[in-house]
RNA sequence: GUGGCUAUGGCUCAAUGGUAGAGCACCUGGUUGUGGCCCAGGAGGUUGUGGGUUCGAGCCCCACUAGCCACCCCA
């Protein structure tokens, strides 16, 4: 076995996998310039306590995922677990209020969390994320999820499932929170342990147990929908209304409860088939304290973070093949030193013609270069030899039907340029 | 952090406690300079690491490490 290793939860990417990332990428791109959102990258590291402050003390990222350490200057970062907080510190940093809100913004790239790996869950994974920044109305809300879902169609997803939810503000919320403590401490010795501890540690969590126990008590557990303020009901309710009037199936999940201390209002999860139990593709929502939160203005923000790992996954099990890769068409083989000179040199003439070229090195055979070239998949093989050099010619065979034409060194771009 | 399963050539996997194998991939030959198919040959392993039991361990036991799956939680 070789010394070293990849570290635990992180992942090489292979050729296999690639075409898709190529794929996903390409598509991101189409679907942000369809909808007007600019790219705006922030770096891997920042100020530790940016997470702490923005992502929430009491959060599971914070308490026991994120990679933390100190660096030679002693100062205290973390490599990002998410990418929401460093977009708004970039927000206020850069003085992005500025430009005429709302604020449309994408961003893509390697997150870390210090979790248990599994199917769908890796210690480095990377997303697609996108914010709106410096509006409240519910249809950013709505362009929002509408975005994901162009995205998820473009990309040949099928069988997907919206789930949205109003986790509320700090107006209802705590009221509601208390509701819920009130109705389940009634219960507490019917709960499980790790719901009590839940019951404790962070209530609105039961809701979302899988605990067999538990769920007969959640059928009649108070819902936040039913405990909204005003502002909150007015915005779920119309979040709702738009989300019918473009013909955007929802479902009202009450027990999406987002992990993030920041959220407000909507929150939402896009869920897919063949990921197994990690099977959410797309999660955001709403955040209209954080930005205030981090030392700017009181703003308004929503957003989702969506798992390109997850993505590649769930279509694979879908199968849906993403177009291959381009590979050279041609491939230059030589025998002897005089021709391998003179084929280097039209390996080199092909390319900065545009025409995609291998040259297959290491003096072997014919028979291994042709082989070489087969593998490749290659259209045409350029063989030059001895007899072709004297002749100032190559010979250009074609690997489809085997048959081998003279050209003229000089002609041969020309000849390939007609045909490719 | 908890639990279950697993660990043998590059990959996928065999091998009643008794000489480590196959398929695929790779290289060479079968053609003085010619791919795919076929045939022949070759290279590649201190069986994850460290201990233990045994005359003898890939196989049994322990620990560690890693992977997979699930919980927790999340994308």
């Amino acid at each position: 076995m070789t010394s070293y290793q990849r570290v635990t939860g992180m992942r090489d990417v292979l050729f296999d996998d690639q075409p898709y990332w190529r794929y996903i990428l390409e598509k991101i791109q189409q679907t942000t310039d369809l909808f007007g959102y600019r790219r705006l990258d922030t770096p891997v590291l920042e100020q530790a306590n940016l997470f702490i402050r923005g992502v929430g003390e009491g959060t599971d990222i914070v308490e026991k995922e994120m990679y933390l350490f100190e660096d030679r200057d002693g100062d205290y970062l973390a490599l990002r677990p998410e990418f929401t907080a460093g977009i708004m510190r970039a927000y206020i940093e850069n003085g992005l209020h500025t430009l005429p809100p709302p604020l449309r913004v994408w961003t893509t790239g390697p997150l870390f969390r210090h979790e248990r790996p599994q199917a769908g869950r890796y210690r480095q994974h990377s997303q697609f994320d996108i914010e709106v920044i410096g509006e409240q109305d519910p249809a950013v809300d709505v362009e929002v999820i509408s975005l994901a879902w162009h995205l998820f169609t473009a990309l040949g997803f099928f069988g997907l499932r919206l789930y949205i939810n109003s986790t509320g503000c700090p107006q209802c919320k705590p009221a509601y929170i208390q509701t819920l403590v009130d109705y389940f401490t009634q219960f507490a010795g019917k709960l499980p342990p790790d719901d009590q501890m839940r019951l404790k540690k962070n209530p609105l969590r039961i809701l979302d147990s899988k605990e067999e126990a538990t769920q007969p008590l959640l059928e009649h557990a108070p819902r936040i929908t039913d405990h909204l303020c005003k502002e909150c009901e007015t915005h779920f309710s119309k979040l709702k209304s738009y989300l019918e009037a473009i013909d955007r199936p929802y479902i009202v999940d009450y027990r999406i409860v987002r992990g993030l201390d920041y959220y407000t209002k909507t929150v939402f999860e896009i869920k897919a088939d063949g990921l197994g139990s990690q099977d959410t593709i797309c999660g955001g929502g709403r955040y209209d304290g954080l930005i205030e939160e981090l030392g700017g203005q009181p703003t308004p923000g929503i957003g989702f973070g969506s798992g390109i790992e997850r993505y590649v996954i769930a279509l694979r099990h879908l199968g849906v093949m993403p177009p291959p890769e381009p590979l050279p068409q041609v491939t230059v083989s030589y025998l002897g030193e005089a021709a391998k000179l003179v084929a280097l040199k039209l390996a080199e003439s092909l390319r900065e013609a545009n025409i995609g070229a291998q040259f297959t090195p290491g003096d072997r055979s014919f028979k291994a270069q042709l082989k070489a070239a087969n593998r490749l998949n290659a259209k045409f093989a350029i063989i030059l030899g001895e007899n072709e050099i004297n002749a100032g010619q190559a010979l250009v065979r074609d690997m489809a039907n085997s048959e081998q034409t003279p050209v003229d060194l000089t002609e041969v771009v020309s000849w390939l340029t007609e045909r490719l």
